[in-house]
Parts: structure tokens; C-alpha cells; sequence
DNA sequence: GCGACCGATGATGTGCACAACATTCGGGAT
DNA sequence: ATCCCGAATGTTGTGCACATCATCGGTCGC
């Protein structure tokens, strides 16, 4: 998910990056929905590298809470029932904005052309049956979102947060409850605003708007889920 | 760090977790100090099971930044440079507050009793050489502060800033510059402030007192280093 | 017929030998 | 004397065989 994570950095350490960070993406993307089984030995033969380092990128994943191994019976893309879920909710809500207070980065000019881009990907996508090109829109906003801190730490926390709640929202919203096409109108409207409040430099009020839209898009699900 | 941490859970995910916290607890308590060399060969045998299961504790301690495992030369306890110590210093300033706010649970009178064991330790503890007692009883605190939240995210993210970051202010501490006494008068102060605001009730409040003692605490060892 | 037991099966966990890598130290050419 | 190269050493990383565990299905006893 970080910019080095893609490159193509030789030795072990690489290998394990590349590997880690592909696993993490299937995940997010929902390759993997949660409860699916991943095995061990399918994805060593896939990486062509035996089961040792591959179970080192489990473990990982599994620290990260993606993935939870069981002796004797497998290792599974986690699920995170709706308690935990709004906790991690109403938590990313707060660190939402203090991405906006805490060592804020005026985006450069390369920035706002991504946010442009990042907009009109959003127009375009139409119904799709596939939740795919979703999560990667969502996730390439979120990304770019974060990069208007400097603050280290709070990115970390918030990609980690993140890649345990955003794949269960966007289940949640392809389980069918929620009107995908409304949904993505209000992601669009979104992205506009926080556009918007970028041109005029005002990076807390850019905060404010992702934490209302957390907040109203988790209140969305929950309502789809619980009828 | 977690209550069903030190419970005697047989199989392998047992010893993980035994494994996993005692290594935790002595980088924390600074019986290993940033930037010593973990032997895999002798922490394996130390704990009587192989290099391969060692090395997957060392891996997730890894990921929770605490060790750093460099190919042919070593794994080593990781040391925080000044600049993201403050960023993380920052970032634990507005979490503190968070744990007053998100999920508040008024503490029992099992807690509230935990609390005056822990203002008695603070004043009986007189000037020591060796650190551990110092961090053991600071991390005690912490952990009983913690449960005043129901906010698990919160708590683990707290917790994961937290082993990252004391240690180093820890072992500035006793690195010569700060007076140690004054130091611990301080803590002792917060202890019964916290215990003050909770006896009120106000959970806010005694948020906010550790958050003012966070950045203080931080200012004095940041000053202290420079000098 | 029904239930309990047990063996087969397939998964993750462990131990061990070896490979890959970085560092160090010593010897020889200049 | 100095610099460079290479072997020796010690470390983490990898591959593989086996141990351990959970599940499922068949079979035996009742």
C-alpha cells in the first residue's frame, strides 16, 4: 500500500513485500470474501516459493487481523461482526479528522491532478456486478487522502483500520441491501467536496467532509444490513 | 499485555502468545535496550522449541515494530528517531483524549482499587538504578487506564503506540539528563489526579489529565535530549 | 436402527539441514 | 605501508520431511 511496497526490491525482503502486499490487496479487493480458506501450499506454488516464507506473509496478515490460522484445519480471511465494526467506525470517525489537524501537507499540484483523475473515475463508473473497480476507486481516494498528513503513525493506524472495515462495508454494500448506484453518487459528491475545500487550502474542513461521509455510509450499512 | 495473555493456553498458539509477551515485556521493560542483537539460536533454545517457531514470534513483533530483522547480519530491537517520536507523541496526545470520549466505561470499584494500589507503588518507589520497576509500574498504569474504554480498536492501537514509544522515552529517562526524581513526583501526581477525576465520576476529565502529562513528559525528555 | 469409536485424510505447526547474505580478518600485490 | 581481494565465520532465509491437530466417514458394538 505504500509507495515502495510495488517496486521491485531484490533479496528476501522484497519477495516477502511483493508477496504481503499482493495477498493484502485480494483481500481488500475482495478476491478473497472473508471465510475463504487460503492455502498454504496453493499460494507457495503460485508465488513459486515453498510454504517457509509464505506462512512468515500469513503470519503478518494474520497480525494485521486479515487472516486467522487454526491449527489442523486452515488459515481464513477474517470477518468482523458488526459490534467490532462500529467501534472501528466510530474510531477511524476521529482519526479522520485529525488527518486534517495533525502535521497537515498542502497537496501539491501533482496531488490535485490526482484528485481530479480520482473524480472522474468516479463519474464514470457505472453498475458493475464486479465489487472490484469499486474498492480500488475507494481504496486509490483513501490513499491519496492520506497523503495530506505527514504524521507517519496516523497513516499507519489508518491504512490499518481501513483494510479491516472497508472490506466488510463494500460486502455489505454488494450483499444487496444498499442501492450501489446511490452509493456511488454519494462517493462522487464526496470526492467533489473534498476537492473543493482543497482548492481553497482549508484541509481541516477536507477532514470534516471524510469524517461526515464515514459516519453516513457506515450508518447507511448499518441500517441495509439490520432489515 | 492483554489479560488472556499470561493464562496457560496448551497447544501452539499457547506458546506464541507466552512467547510473543514475554519478548514484548522484556523490550519494554528495557531488559533488551534498542538496538541489541536477538539471537534466534539462543531465544529458541532459551524457550526450548526450535528456530522455526521463534522466528514467528520475532516476525510479528516485526510488524509491530519493535524488532527488525536484517538478512545475514541480525534481528535487532528497534531504536525511534527524534522526528517520529514526536509525530507518534502527537498522534498518542489526541488518542489519550479519545479514551475518555469513545465507548467511556466508569471503572468498577475492582479498578478504582487497582488504581490506589498503583498511587501506593508510585510512592513507595525511591531511586533506583535499574529501570524495570519504573516501567513495570508506568505500564500498569497505562493498562488500568486503558480499561476505561470498551473501545477495543482503541486499545489496541494504544497499546501499539504505546510499546513503541515509552520504552524510548524510558530509556532517555535514565540515559542521565532528567531527574529522575522529579520525574517520578510528577507521575505521582498524575496517578492521583486521574484517581481524583475518576472518584468524581469524570472519566473526560482524567483523560485530559493524561494527555497534559503525555506532552509534558514528552517535552522534558525532548529537552533533556537536546541539551 | 443408532450411537460411539476409530482410522483416514488433509490442514497447520515444528525441526533440521542447507542456501543466501553480510561482515570481518588476513594475505598478497603494488 | 597501503589497498584490494577472498576465504572464513556467523547470521537470517528457505525447502522439505515429519509431527500434531481437527474433521469426516465408515464400521463395529449395542
Amino acid at each position: 500500500m505504500n509507495a515502495q511496497t510495488d517496486d521491485i526490491t531484490p533479496g528476501a525482503r522484497g519477495r516477502f513485500e511483493r508477496m504481503h502486499a499482493e495477498l493484502r490487496n485480494r483481500i481488500c479487493l475482495l478476491d478473497y470474501a472473508p471465510g475463504t480458506r487460503l492455502s498454504e501450499e496453493a499460494l507457495a506454488a503460485e508465488f513459486g516459493v515453498s510454504r517457509t516464507p509464505l506462512r512468515r506473509v500469513l503470519a503478518r496478515l494474520e497480525g494485521e487481523g486479515l487472516v486467522q490460522s487454526v491449527h489442523g484445519v486452515g488459515t481464513f480471511v477474517t470477518d468482523v461482526e458488526i459490534d467490532e465494526l462500529g467501534q472501528t467506525y466510530r474510531l477511524r470517525l476521529e482519526l479522520a479528522e485529525l488527518t486534517g489537524k495533525l502535521d497537515p501537507v498542502p497537496p501539491g499540484p501533482e496531488l490535485m491532478t490526482e484528485f481530479e483523475k480520482l473524480l472522474v473515475r468516479a463519474r464514470k463508473l457505472s453498475r458493475e456486478a464486479d465489487p472490484k473497480p469499486y474498492a480500488q476507486l475507494i481504496m486509490d481516494f483513501f490513499l491519496a487522502a492520506q497523503r495530506l498528513t505527514a504524521n507517519e503513525p496516523l497513516r499507519e493506524i489508518n491504512e490499518r483500520l481501513y483494510v479491516r472495515t472497508t472490506r466488510i462495508w463494500l460486502k455489505s454494500i454488494f450483499a444487496a441491501r444498499i442501492d450501489l448506484a446511490e452509493e456511488m453518487a454519494v462517493f462522487t459528491r464526496e470526492v467533489e467536496d473534498v476537492l473543493a475545500a482543497l482548492r481553497i487550502g482549508d484541509l481541516h474542513a477536507a477532514s470534516l467532509i471524510q469524517r461526515a461521509h464515514i459516519s453516513m455510509s457506515f450508518e447507511r450499512m448499518r441500517r441495509g444490513t439490520a432489515g
